[in-house]
DNA sequence: CTGAAACATGAACCAGTATTCAACTACGGT
DNA sequence: ACCGTAGTTGAATACTGGTTCATGTTTCAG
């Protein structure tokens, strides 16, 4: 496969030995500038356009370099494609999970988680757009992605079970349900019309998590 | 556009007064057995290779027919992948509706729905992906879907708080999030994994909604 | 300074495939 | 039996856009 190193602060790159025989990734500044550019304007296009409307031709004209220096740095189209998953599938994780963390106790952290994710997809909607996407594309690291933050997501259930906070069940069903509620209102109410603040639907879908539907 | 009437029994075929210069519904058994022929040749592919891989020419193929006789029925790739998604957004309303309109009340339906929309999924996969996909295919008929969806189950969630069956909130919000969990719960324990039965997972839901997590 | 490694360039190549169309065959009513 | 309409056929057309590569230019260690 072969592209640049995207990792920024920490997040090891699991370049399982590789060979070395040709890593894109840059060694000069200037080459960095350049991987930037094409990285950015990688995210306008395919954001803007969907995969396949999306043409490198145009990735490389919004760049403003040529269509070879973007082969300079990926090996395809596809491979840039899933650099861009991976990279924002760090974000997203980055972004909510200490929000959630922070909290004082689970419940109100799935209020405040549901509210950071909202925000955070208004902020990346183009980015939001290449998740999902990913599910026809490059459909295991559309896997891994939400394997990913299930599994971490059931674990930390689990230890608030452990501590009282919330009932007994399969974590892992309770976090893919979670998670499908987390996309959908980001879908509705982050993509799609922003005329509702995110605590608003955080605050409804958080007490839908916490108490259910079940009249008191 | 122009499509052949896909609508089986009963749902209203809203053609607002087509010029029928060119329609492309079939007119004798013949032709009916090939549109039939054409549309299941169409799903297996368009669920096996997704939108944009899927060829017409492999498609007439599967169905036994002609490049030319695909266009006897449908203008293009696109008209044909939105008859699909029209038509299998039917089919999933028509199949989980009634389940859920049929319970007894509005959290037992939640389950026996949740459970039926995952045994559908498990008998759907390609249509299923169909659906998804058209979120990049065909935006508009994509947000028709769940917009319809979400407006039905907004409503009817609203009939329960009326009758006092449910807690007292934004029903679109509620809605949206329910969808949500469905979706994902389908897509993890319909199409990924059968390990579990779908009335397991259902439960697990439907309690989440109901009673949420918080420990009684 | 200097040469090798990095990086940049974009025309040309090429594969895939949606769609058209002109010729042909089957059907159904009379 | 006959004719007009419905349906069938698949080679040819047309176009898009990913990828390659031979030829420059820039960077930077020594």
């Amino acid at each position: 496969m072969n592209s640049p190193d995207l990792s920024q602060n920490g997040h090891a790159s699991v370049d399982s030995a590789a060979p070395a025989t040709t890593d894109k990734t840059p060694r000069t500044s200037r080459g960095r500038k350049t991987l930037r550019a094409i990285l950015d304007a990688a995210v306008e296009e395919f954001g803007a356009r969907g995969y396949h409307e999306a043409a490198i031709s145009r990735i490389a004209q919004r760049a403003g370099v040529a269509i070879g220096s973007f082969y300079t740095y990926f090996d395809s189209k596809e491979a840039i494609f899933r650099a861009l998953v991976a990279d924002m599938s760090a974000q997203v994780r980055d972004t909510v999970g200490p929000v959630i963390l922070a909290a004082p106790d689970r419940l109100s952290g799935e209020r405040a988680g549901i509210a950071a994710f909202i925000g955070f997809v208004r902020e990346n909607k183009a980015l939001y757009r290449i998740i999902d996407e990913s599910a026809f594309v490059a459909e295991d690291a559309y896997r891994k992605h939400y394997l990913d933050i299930a599994q971490g997501y059931a674990a930390s259930l689990t230890e608030a079970h452990g501590r009282g906070e919330i009932s007994d069940a399969d974590m892992e069903v309770r976090a893919w349900a979670i998670m499908g509620m987390n996309v959908f209102l980001g879908l509705r109410f982050g993509v799609w019309d922003e005329s509702q603040t995110p605590d608003a639907v955080a605050a409804v879908a958080a007490d839908l998590i916490s108490d259910g539907l079940r009249p008191r």
